[in-house]
DNA sequence: GCCAACGTTGGC
DNA sequence: GCCAACGTTGGC
């Protein structure tokens, strides 16, 4: 079981979204190294919610993948903003994974603390400018988390 | 294949 | 609004 760290704007898409709906599909993705991590993702594994472009920024919750290898909807859609042109029913280019809400932490995992526990190598969210919106988080980073956030493993 | 221009993310 | 980081695109 492997862990990840998962950014979305709270404006667009926070976990109290996730609250109310119970799962979601988290689709949307655009970038190949985000949508390589969600193809290395295994049905059981843990994702912390991260609230980003917000402020404070920083980690608010916690979710299960329940489904991969499902194939993005928003792709095919000329409405939407994440439509790629280039994507066909026969050939996807876009996938999604499904995740059900397991936590809403009662306080927020600021990026200014994260920066004050990490170096950029262990947790890449606290480098400067990362942009990358799915992360990996290493077993002992995650115990870390779980230690900060005062919640057991 | 190089690389400059451009676009996007996201913190501040 | 600014700007750093960095992925993508397109001309050559």
């Amino acid at each position: 079981m492997a862990h990840w760290l998962m950014k979305s704007e709270p404006d667009v898409y926070g976990i109290h979204h996730l609250e109310a709906e119970g799962s979601t599909l988290w689709d949307g993705i655009r970038n190949y190294q985000a949508r390589n991590f969600m193809r290395a993702m295994v049905p059981g594994d843990l994702a912390f919610f991260y609230h980003s472009n917000t402020s404070p920024p920083g980690i608010v919750g916690l979710m299960e993948v329940v489904e991969t290898g499902l194939v993005d909807p928003s792709q095919f859609d000329p409405a939407s903003k994440y439509h790629d042109p280039k994507a066909t029913r026969d050939k996807p280019r876009w996938d999604c994974v499904r995740l059900r809400h397991r936590r809403s932490f009662t306080r927020l995992l600021s990026l200014e603390t994260l920066r004050e526990q990490f170096e950029a190598e262990e947790l890449a969210v606290v480098r400067r400018g990362n942009r990358l919106s799915i992360l990996p988080v290493s077993e002992p980073v995650a115990l870390r988390l779980y230690a900060l956030l005062g919640e057991s493993a």
